[in-house]
DNA sequence: TAGTGGTCTAGACCACATT
DNA sequence: ATGTGGTCTAGACCACTAA
């Protein structure tokens, strides 16, 4: 080993030996114990690398049992969501965002049904075009509640965007992200200059704050795009 | 706070703190010495809440500096990429696949240029359907480097499947995901049983060895699929 | 240059699951 | 019953960086 026995040592070590085999598929590894006379570190030490390799899916650990090496190591990636904005800036475009339509009416009942709101609920229904250069990038359809978030009603979404207001003002406790295919119906193909049935890459958000829905929205993104992420680099 | 001053119990405490307002985004959290006292706790264990919650995104940590509540919580998604086998047996429903096509020939054009592979590799090209309750569920075009993975030759993909074969024969360093919309060719449509240019949700991924390109697949789903996952639960 | 987070140590107690 | 991981403590040194 090395001189200073940290803990990203002694991860990256046992790391190389599941990879190269050394320890193979569903191999017992050696104790805390064991593992701390061996790289000369503490127990904290050696809990840590162990810990971190649990988390990254690579082993599985149990009281008594032991540690062991996954049998099909969990794959799981992690996306970065970041707001629109940053994304275009972060490709080196210019930004721009147009607010296309803004109305207060009753949640529908197939938004309802989702989100499960009670009857006659009010919301406010945005539709948003965000630009990188100039062209469509993305289109928001977005559902606020105004139950859920009254200053919502009369919040000026024309300079800044649904998103980046409801950062701002709404805090949020939990989220259901999803991905999907969407084939363009004619409203966005319209607002992103596509085809229409053109096949669009979509997400859906809904988010609560302690059991009550604040906001759904659908992100259509202009065809082609990709969402893509890199995973287990370490 | 309570008698236990757990990590979990101070980084629960400081989570409320955040979510309330009482942290407004973009203030300074008191340092680790200061919590301390206040909890009652050891640094290492307000250093673990501290730790985890810039793992979340929550806040931001700099030496010197302090910590601070991001002005805009870094949303970001864990996603969970099980084999096909487990997704569909995890739904209640059985689970059949079939070998469509598998052949051995030289690495096409655009699969070279995107796997950054040498002229004239040879390649194992598989085609394959997966059922959920004898419904076409995913249709999986593989590659497969007979350079970085030679037992891919001979391999017998009828039984288990190229994606349990490798898992099991040839471990990987890095993966790239990438999720995007597809409009299904006379190929997959025929496959899924949908109609051409029906929109399909497409998983690609692409895995290295030590640089050496291992294998790169596309995974179109049966038209309206969509991948899940909830965030923020703590 | 001083204050903050990053990490390590040595020791301890406990929960839990397997035996 | 016993061994393993899960966690906490008290103290220490260091790296980084803002002032």
């Amino acid at each position: 080993m090395t001189q200073s026995v940290g803990y990203r040592e002694v991860k990256a070590d046992l790391l190389a030996q599941i990879r190269s085999g050394a320890f193979a598929p569903g191999a017992l590894l050696p104790g805390e114990e064991e593992l701390c006379r061996r790289y000369g570190a503490a127990r904290a030490t050696v809990n840590r690398a162990m810990r971190e390799l649990a988390e990254d899916g690579l082993i599985e650990r149990k009281r008594r049992a032991g540690s062991r090496v996954r049998e099909a190591p969990l794959r799981q990636a992690r996306f970065a969501i970041p707001l629109v904005r940053v994304e275009i800036e972060s490709q080196g475009a210019a930004y721009r965002y147009a607010l296309m339509r803004s109305r207060i009416l009753p949640c529908p009942d197939w938004l309802r049904a989702r989100l499960a709101l009670p009857e006659a609920t009010q919301m406010r229904h945005l539709a948003c075009l965000h630009f990188a250069d100039e062209r469509p990038y993305q289109f928001e359809d977005r559902w606020i509640s105004l139950a859920a978030a009254p200053g919502a009603r009369d919040a000026d979404m024309a300079a800044l965007g649904p998103n980046e207001w409801l950062v701002r003002n709404v805090p949020f406790s939990t989220a259901q992200i999803s991905f999907s295919a969407y084939a363009a119906d004619a409203d966005a193909a319209q607002m992103l200059g596509c085809a229409p049935g053109e096949s669009l890459f979509r997400v859906e958000r809904q988010t609560w704050r302690e059991g009550a829905s604040i906001t759904y929205v659908s992100l259509l993104y202009r065809a082609g795009h990709r969402m893509t992420t890199t995973v287990g680099a370490g």
